[in-house]
DNA sequence: GTTATTGCAAACCATTTGCAAGTGT
DNA sequence: ACACTTGCAAATGGTTTGCAATAAC
């Protein structure tokens, strides 16, 4: 259980302060929106709903982007795959450390945890004097789905 | 130790038949180029080697974005991170299985290998019904030249 | 009032692609 | 002969950037 002492808008507030940025209407209204659910998502699904909005704060294609950078900095989102040529952004802050498993049919994400392979990774970093400030790892293959209905288009001959 | 039955260029010439393509020259010299040495390489780099070439045959840059794409399907070459944009490539074949420490500062990428790693993927992919083809593993932070020298500018005052 | 930020359109840049000429089988 | 490949130049497409107008501090 992790505790979040403070939202994700604090959070992206203070980083700001540290660079004397500013928290603009556009970015404010930019976090709301990205932590409205927990879905992964890439930039131009972002501009999209951004643009979907129906109080008609609109923001543009560029600071969408510019402001992907800096939720990145802040440690508000990680970039854990890339999909279409696009990457593909999740949480991460507030939501536990866990990885993904990617079907190279569908390019479904399935997320997973498993506390060994940080374990393993603070040992190997360690062992390198290689300072870990974080990973990525991404598993490909064939999701559930797409393996079983695909392959059995006649599932009673499947038993002869 | 892996035995290595068949060298990369027969490997690449079994793969191309079984997709009615052709082995040419330009492929052939790709292959060669390619598996000169060890080094993780990008597209760029593959072309700039194959123009420095004192035998005069080059190849163009599409078909060493092409070929790259066929040697990778070979299961020959696999793409292992992004540098600067770019798709970084490395050996996938005749070489063990292996991930990287991926340096923010420098960019130099540091293999190791861990066999609990792969042994973990397989468990929580079978427990996902998940049918794993591969994987990439990106462990970033700072690697021990760039954290050492870097802080320590007045390395006696460390003792203070 | 200063300085950072926005939106737009244009630029960037790694990679892909259409096509006519060339090559492997 | 036939189908696949090459090289070129042009296109693609996600992401970045220059700049004048605008907003945060």
């Amino acid at each position: 259980m992790m505790s979040v002492a403070v939202s994700p808008l604090d959070k992206f507030r203070e980083y700001l302060a540290t660079k004397s940025k500013r928290l603009t209407q556009e970015r404010a209204i930019i976090v709301e929106e990205v932590f409205s659910d927990h879905e992964h998502f890439d930039a131009d699904q972002l501009v999209e709903r951004m643009q979907q909005r129906e109080d008609g704060r609109r923001v543009s294609r560029s600071t969408v982007y510019r402001t992907l950078k800096g939720l990145e900095e802040a440690g508000l989102l990680r970039k854990v795959a890339r999909n279409d040529n696009r990457e593909v952004y999740e949480h991460d802050y507030g939501y536990p450390q866990h990885d993904h498993l990617i079907c190279k049919n569908c390019g479904s994400l399935t997320e997973f945890t498993n506390e060994s392979i940080s374990k393993v990774l603070e040992e190997v970093s360690s062992d390198h004097r290689f300072r870990m400030a974080g990973h990525r790892l991404e598993v490909y293959g064939i999701c559930e789905k797409c393996s079983g209905p695909v392959q059995r288009r006649h599932p009673m001959l499947d038993r002869i």
